[in-house]
RNA sequence: GGAGAGGUGCCGGAGCGGUUAAUCGGAGCAGACUGUAAAUCUGCCGCCCUAAGGGCUACGCAGGUUCGAAUCCUGCCCUCUCCA
C-alpha cells in the first residue's frame, strides 16, 4: 500500500481522479493502461521516459500496458504548440517509424506485459457516417476549451477541422481498448479528458487520467523536445549522452533525479542539502544522475565506461585512444594541394614523400579540414584557422601558414575541444 | 464572390532605388573563464580564390524600367485575415 503513495506522488503532475485510481489499484484487478503515440516522430526522448518509467512501475504492479500507434493520428498532427503542417506519411514510413519507437519504448517498458494496437484497426473501417457520428458528440465551445485553441482562435489564428478532430480520434482510441488509465504529459490534458468524455457516453467506465511533468530540456528554458533540438535521445550512445547530461544546467539536476531515476526522495535531500552547503561539488553530483540514467538504458558498466571517457577525454583532455581516423591516399593528396616539404612541387603520390611516417610534408590546411569532415566547408574551415582553434600534434595552426602546415602520417588533427581526427597511411603499402 | 495583409539568410524579424552579403535578436561555431553547469566577455556566422584583395550566387517565381533593384512596374505562384 505504502507502494501506491509512492507511485502515485513521484514524478506525477496530476491525477484524475486520484481517489479512483487509488481504489483501483487496490481493487486487485488488472488494469489496461493506455499510452498512444504518434509515429510521425520516431525518436524517444528522455522527456517521454518520465512516463515510461511510471507505466513501467505499472507493469510490475501487475497491470497491462496497451500501446496505441497513431497511424491516423499521425497523419493529422497533434495541434499542440506551434502550427506545422505536417506531410502525410505513407504507410510503409508509418510502418518504419513505429517500428523504430517501439524498440525505444521497450527499453523502458516491458515488452512482455504489452499490448500493441493500431488505431487502424478500427479507424481502417471508418467512413464518412462513422466520422460524422463521432463528430456529433463534440460541440465547438468543448473544443475551444482546450487552452491552445482558444488563444489561437481569439488570436484570429487558423485552426483546421483536422486539428479539432484528433482529440476525437485519440477518445475514441480509449473506447476501443476500454483503457482503464490513460497515461500523458500535462500538455495531453485536453485529449485525455476527451477520452473520459466519450467513454462515459458510450456507457464505458471513464478511464482516469495520470499526467507526468514535462521535463526541462537541456537548454534549462523550455520542454525537452526534438524540434527544439534540446533533447537527449534514448538510444543516444553511453558516451555522448553521458557528455549531454553533464552539460545540463545545475538547477535541473534535482528535476532529472526525480522523474528520471529511482533515487530515494530522502537521499535527494541530503544531495541538496549537501549542495547548498557547499560541501558537494554540484559535478559530482550530476555524474552519479549520468550513471543512473545510462545504467538504466545501457548498462552499468557502459555507464562508468562512459564517465571514464568522459574523466579523460574532457576533464583531463587527453586525446581519446579510439580517434577517427582518415586514411591518406592518393586522391586525397591530390585534394588538398599538399605540397613536399620545401619544394613547389605538389606530391601526386604517397610513395614521393621518401618515409610518409616519419618525414613531415605541407598540406593546405583549410582544404584538409574540409575534406575529412571537420568542417562544412572551405570558408569555414579558414574561419577556424584564423580564430586558432586548429591544432596538428598539439601545435595551433598559424593562419599566415595555413596553405602549407607540416603532416605526417600518425598526425592528429584536432578542431575545437573535442573533435579530432588521426590521419593514417593508405591500407596497402606500395 | 468582395476587401486587405504578406512571402527576406537556420529561425524570428528590419530594410522599401545605390555606401546592403543585407540592421537587430535567437540558434550555431570559435576563443577567454570553468565543473564540457550557468552567467559573462570577445570574435565568427553564403560560397570560392586569397598576403592584402577579389570573384560568384542570394531577399517566392518569371519578365521589365533604370548606370544601378531585396527595394519601382507587369504577370504568375503561395500563405494568412476580414466581410459575404
Amino acid at each position: 500500500m505504502a507502494d501506491f503513495e509512492y507511485i502515485l506522488k513521484r514524478g506525477v503532475a496530476e491525477i484524475i481522479i486520484a481517489d479512483e485510481l487509488k481504489t483501483l489499484l487496490t481493487s486487485g484487478r488488472k488494469l489496461r493502461l493506455k499510452e498512444g503515440f504518434d509515429p510521425s516522430f520516431p525518436d524517444i526522448h528522455l522527456g517521454h521516459m518520465v512516463g515510461l518509467r511510471k507505466l513501467r512501475q505499472f507493469q510490475e504492479l501487475g497491470h497491462q500496458v496497451v500501446l496505441i500507434v497513431g497511424d491516423w493520428t499521425a497523419q493529422i498532427g497533434d495541434p499542440s504548440g506551434a502550427s506545422v503542417t505536417r506531410p502525410m506519411l505513407t504507410a510503409e514510413r508509418v510502418r518504419e517509424n513505429a517500428e523504430t519507437y517501439m524498440k525505444q519504448f521497450f527499453k523502458v517498458v516491458s515488452r512482455e506485459k504489452t499490448e500493441v494496437r493500431w488505431q487502424s484497426e478500427w479507424f481502417g473501417k471508418f467512413d464518412l457516417g462513422d466520422v460524422i457520428r463521432l463528430a456529433s458528440k463534440f460541440t465547438v465551445a468543448q473544443v475551444l476549451a482546450r487552452d491552445d485553441f482558444n488563444e489561437r482562435f481569439r488570436a484570429g489564428k487558423p485552426i483546421t477541422i483536422t486539428e479539432t478532430l484528433y482529440p476525437m480520434l485519440q477518445a475514441y482510441d480509449s473506447v476501443m481498448v476500454e483503457a482503464d488509465v490513460e497515461f500523458g504529459g500535462t500538455d495531453q490534458k485536453f485529449n485525455l479528458l476527451m477520452g473520459r468524455e466519450l467513454q462515459g457516453m458510450v456507457g464505458q467506465k471513464p478511464q482516469q487520467v495520470l499526467m507526468t511533468p514535462l521535463l526541462v530540456g537541456t537548454d534549462g528554458q523550455r520542454k525537452m523536445s526534438k524540434s527544439l533540438g534540446n533533447y537527449i535521445g534514448v538510444s543516444e550512445p553511453s558516451r555522448e549522452m553521458y557528455g549531454k547530461l553533464m552539460s545540463v544546467p545545475d538547477d535541473l539536476m534535482f528535476s532529472y533525479f526525480e522523474l528520471l531515476t529511482d533515487v530515494p526522495d530522502k537521499e535527494l535531500g541530503e544531495m541538496k542539502a549537501a549542495m547548498a552547503s557547499g560541501a558537494t561539488n554540484p559535478m559530482s553530483l550530476k555524474k552519479r544522475l549520468a550513471r543512473e540514467i545510462i545504467g538504466q538504458l545501457h548498462s552499468e558498466s557502459a555507464a562508468s565506461e562512459a564517465e571514464d571517457y568522459f574523466e579523460r577525454t574532457v576533464q583531463k583532455k587527453e586525446v581519446p585512444e579510439d580517434i577517427q581516423e582518415v586514411k591518406i591516399n592518393n586522391g586525397l593528396l591530390q585534394k588538398i594541394k599538399a605540397r613536399l616539404h620545401g619544394e613547389r612541387k605538389p606530391v601526386v603520390s604517397i610513395t614521393e614523400v621518401g618515409n610518409p611516417e616519419t618525414e613531415e610534408w605541407g598540406v593546405s590546411v583549410p582544404l584538409l579540414l574540409c575534406e575529412i569532415g571537420l568542417s562544412k566547408s572551405r570558408s569555414d574551415a579558414r574561419r577556424l584557422v584564423e580564430q586558432g582553434s586548429v591544432r596538428v600534434d598539439g601545435k595551433t595552426v598559424d593562419p599566415s601558414e595555413e596553405e602549407h602546415w607540416h603532416i605526417k602520417i600518425g598526425s592528429i588533427i584536432k578542431v575545437g575541444k573535442r573533435r579530432f581526427v588521426k590521419l593514417v597511411g593508405p591500407d596497402i603499402k606500395s
